[in-house]
DNA sequence: TGTACATCAGTGAACGCGCGTTCACTGATGTAC
DNA sequence: TGTACATCAGTGAACGCGCGTTCACTGATGTAC
């Protein structure tokens, strides 16, 4: 119950090890919360070991340090979608199409307090809607483009459909655990396979 | 900038018009929040022009309060399906199925605090997972039905991915209003046009 | 009809808590001379 | 090779804040006699 973990100073020199130590705290602890809000620059301290004012040495403010993990987290789950693009032939779009919506699914099942990170209810840290640069769409392109492989006569929407539910599959399930889920392979089959009979 | 808005004390025998006025007033604190999280009891209490410690009068605590604006809102969001689902001619099962899920989008789209409070992150005040009564049900049923009505081969798959869909769309529209998004109808349009398209 | 009293609808004051953040500081360590 | 000193990696102590909740209370009002 000690909430003074020995941790030993960093030589000199060495001193931004604390900020991926501060970075890796802070996911771990987002973990096991509803939303990034609930995660305070105190707690992060504690589970680092250090005292809280120790956190300015590398982050402006919580919320940049809350920028730290959502860098993270994005590159994370864009790495896994390309590599489940790349996982199938190129002539396959079907199953291309299957391959990376799975993806995004099993990131957001899997690792539902990351998931939170990135598409959690109060919004992106750090990337505020008056900033031009929209980190998500690169990756977004990837859906579009799977779709319009697919035959969608409007592969935007399509995209943004197929986003749409699984942000909402991932979500309520996480929130609503007692709701009577059919199978995770059963729904993405279904929703994915609607949008695909739709293009045919 | 006064925090005590005149406000006559209720008489005897009527104490119970304060309770409305706490329900009403974390209502209309509810619209602007991100989550019921953010909502606190003294903020209420400022909105409705008592002292904090009047809110226990009527609710055990601040989780009591949240369900009775809960309850509001989920009577609120049945009625609003049911309208729906009425306002088409029983034979017309398609135009039945668009009309329900309109009428949820909108309901989410134009009253996203509302929404929040019934579907938002932190899971649903009052309703523990351990709790066997699930007040959804019956109302998703409705959308079971009119799946099945459309010759859907798994009317509880196809009635989840919709679902899913339809709260990604609200939440993520909500949540990211900088993401350049198509047109309500036109997604509305699409999702359940997919579904049909794999009806057929 | 008058009055004592019970009840009702609240309030005053306070509690301990965790929070984000600021300011001045300390002690170890590498480096210039 | 020795030492003064600048720098680095942090800490100690404190700030004001809003929070949920508890306890004892007050003053108006309806009612029983």
């Amino acid at each position: 119950m000690s909430d003074k973990p020995i941790r030993s100073r960093n030589r000199r020199g060495e001193g931004a090890r604390l900020r991926d130590d501060l970075v890796a705290a802070a996911s771990t602890l987002l973990e096991d919360l509803d939303s990034q809000e609930a995660l305070s620059l105190r707690a992060v301290a504690r589970a680092a070991g250090i005292a809280p004012q120790s956190v300015y040495l590398h982050f402006a403010d919580r919320r940049e340090l809350l920028t730290a993990v959502y860098r993270v987290r994005f590159t994370e789950l864009r790495d896994a979608l390309l590599a489940a693009r790349d996982s199938r032939p190129e002539g396959d779009a079907a199953e291309r199409l299957s391959a990376v919506c799975r993806a995004y699914v099993d990131y957001g099942t899997q690792h539902p307090g990351h998931y939170r990170v990135l598409f959690g209810t109060a919004g992106t840290p750090g990337w505020e809607p008056t900033e031009p640069e929209l980190p998500g769409l690169p990756t977004f392109q990837l859906l579009t483009d799977a779709a319009a492989a697919c035959g969608s006569t409007d592969p935007r929407a399509t995209a943004t459909c197929l986003w749409a539910a699984m942000h909402g599959l991932i979500t309520l399930r996480q929130d609503r655990p007692s709701f009577p889920w059919p199978p995770l392979d059963t729904l993405v089959r279904t929703m994915v396979g609607a949008h695909l009979a739709a293009a045919r």
